[in-house]
DNA sequence: CGTTTGACTAGTT
DNA sequence: AAACTAGCCAAAC
């Protein structure tokens, strides 16, 4: 069944197929939801998304690689901390690496047909 | 219902 | 190279 009734809905989705030891972009998730340029929708939905402990928020950052919500966790470090705990190298609220743990939607998920 | 904002991104200066 | 601007779009106020 469509869960997707709301973009935000559709986001946790993909943040919820993220993969351990891996993160990912906002623009990426937009993008595979076809909002390319509603990154800031994709932040939006984590802002909400932090009340569900199923989202995996701390497994989405920017472009950078860099840790941009961290300040919107419960915890300051706790977002470097959960992805450290994942195997994720994380240095200077910075994923280390990047490209190596770097999850992308379009390419792992594909909207088979 | 109009204005502001916001966990982005890419482009320009 | 770093800082600033603009575009984007939906939710919150």
């Amino acid at each position: 069944m469509a869960d997707q009734d709301n973009f935000f809905e559709r986001v946790y989705e993909v943040v919820r197929q993220i993969p351990v030891g891996r993160v990912t972009s906002y623009g990426s998730i937009g993008k595979f939801l076809g909002a390319a340029r509603s990154a800031r929708m994709v932040g939006w939905a984590m802002n909400s998304a932090v009340n569900f402990e199923d989202i995996p928020a701390h497994r989405v950052v920017n472009r950078n690689g860099i840790l941009t919500g961290k300040h919107h966790f419960k915890g300051t470090n706790l977002m470097q901390q959960l992805l450290e705990s994942e195997s994720v190298v994380v240095h200077n609220d910075q994923v280390q690496d990047f490209d190596n743990v770097f999850w992308d939607p379009m390419k792992e998920l594909q909207r088979d047909s």
